[in-house]
DNA sequence: TGTACATCAGTGAACGCGCGTTCACTGATGTAC
DNA sequence: TGTACATCAGTGAACGCGCGTTCACTGATGTAC
């Protein structure tokens, strides 16, 4: 039989569970109660306070959950890719199929992101901050476009993962069931990978440089 | 005196704008109650139904209010923006300043484009769709990145759409009377599209280029 | 222009319901001797 | 090992409150003659 903490261990989980039942269901985090997290997690209640202090407290905890998931997940981006042309491509189908596989927990911090209370909004952002660093870091690792000043290197990588954070949004709201559309969303978001990785390539530190480009683009446009 | 359509048109207003007060209070939309929508509007909760059959009809009204204020931002940068080399930055200011001074409307859009009703969620994406191909008609109108194909013009014009409407969350979030950090986003946000356009400009429409671009940066750091 | 009737936006009472939170409780698990 | 007591996770009744929605209503505005 479970010790006292085990079994308390087990309830926790189960009300964590109760509440991305609920997310999984269709429904706004911002909107759920008490009640329903108790119900869905087979509790009383009453013995919701036995655990969290109030909702927030609960959204935190599933932010925990997340920052272990979210690690998971680089972990095996770090291991499975195989070669440097394959590596964007692996990555986005570690992340998105992770997304997939964990999907109440990936609807949670989207809508929890962008709505519900300022401090689990900031308890995400420093999740997805922390992801940005390491993609950084990594990238710093592999030898690559290292021709850039460290802020630009910050800024590429958080644009990066806008791009899998704004993917992740669009491939469980639109494509939950759809494999095909699945796919082309990851290809759509690998084309996109490679643009900013090609544009990093190119880039040179001058804030006159990018435009030039896009001038000259024009005037080449022009002359053909 | 006013008519009596003129009279119920008022009350739809004051409605949709207690929707958005109570968003500018910091709430969550998903979390909004008929009763306090009304409450906000200084207006019995029955008188709701004189105008909205229930609160996903509401909030698609709010998009259209939405679409109204995309659309008039577009026709501003079309007609503000100055020469070529400022013109990016022009285009996020006008975006960013347009959203902190309809700072309710681009808090509700935040919110509902990833959470809340699956039906409002579609149309704010709809609107955001409708303002990438605009987007994507004016660059083609300029007769700039016209070596790319169109699937990689329509991509290229999502990329910098999802970029700016990350900007627009962050802003409206952490730097809501930071006018520094407000200054700093903007700027981080121009420096990411320059960078894409960068990109664009360097595409070649092959899948194996690009990730050369990625080993070519990385040969060059290690021989030196 | 004046009168008589129709329309309908907004009102206010009422309903049953789920909510958060309190409280005293129970009984299995843990601990001290 | 056995007993007596302490701990505490989960229970269930109870509370006052805001919720969505219904209904019959009121009285100003609109329309027909």
């Amino acid at each position: 039989m479970a010790s006292r903490s085990e079994r308390k261990q087990q309830t926790r989980t189960a009300l964590l569970q109760g509440a991305l039942a609920w997310v999984e269901e269709g429904n706004d985090f911002a909107s759920i109660s008490i009640r329903e997290v108790a119900k869905r997690a087979g509790v009383v209640p009453t013995s919701f306070y036995r655990h969290f202090t109030d909702l927030d407290d609960l959204a935190l905890g599933l932010v925990d959950e997340l920052s272990i998931a979210l690690r998971q997940l680089m972990r095996e981006a770090r291991h499975k890719t195989r070669q440097t042309d394959k590596m964007i491509y692996d990555s986005v189908s570690i992340f998105v199929d992770n997304a997939l596989a964990n999907q109440p927990m990936f609807r949670f911090m989207s809508q929890a992101m962008c709505g519900g209370s300022e401090i689990v909004r900031r308890a995400i952002r420093n999740e997805l901050d922390y992801f940005a660093r390491e993609l950084e870091a990594d990238i710093r690792a592999m030898g690559a476009l290292s021709h850039l000043s460290p802020s630009t290197l910050t800024m590429t990588a958080q644009l990066i993962i806008n791009t899998v954070a704004a993917i992740t949004v669009e491939i469980l709201d639109t494509a939950r069931d759809n494999k095909s559309l699945q796919t082309a969303l990851k290809k759509r978001t690998v084309k996109q990978i490679q643009l900013i990785l090609v544009g990093s390539a190119h880039w040179r530190e001058s804030s006159s440089a990018p435009t030039d480009e896009l001038r000259e683009e024009k005037m080449t446009t022009k002359s053909s």
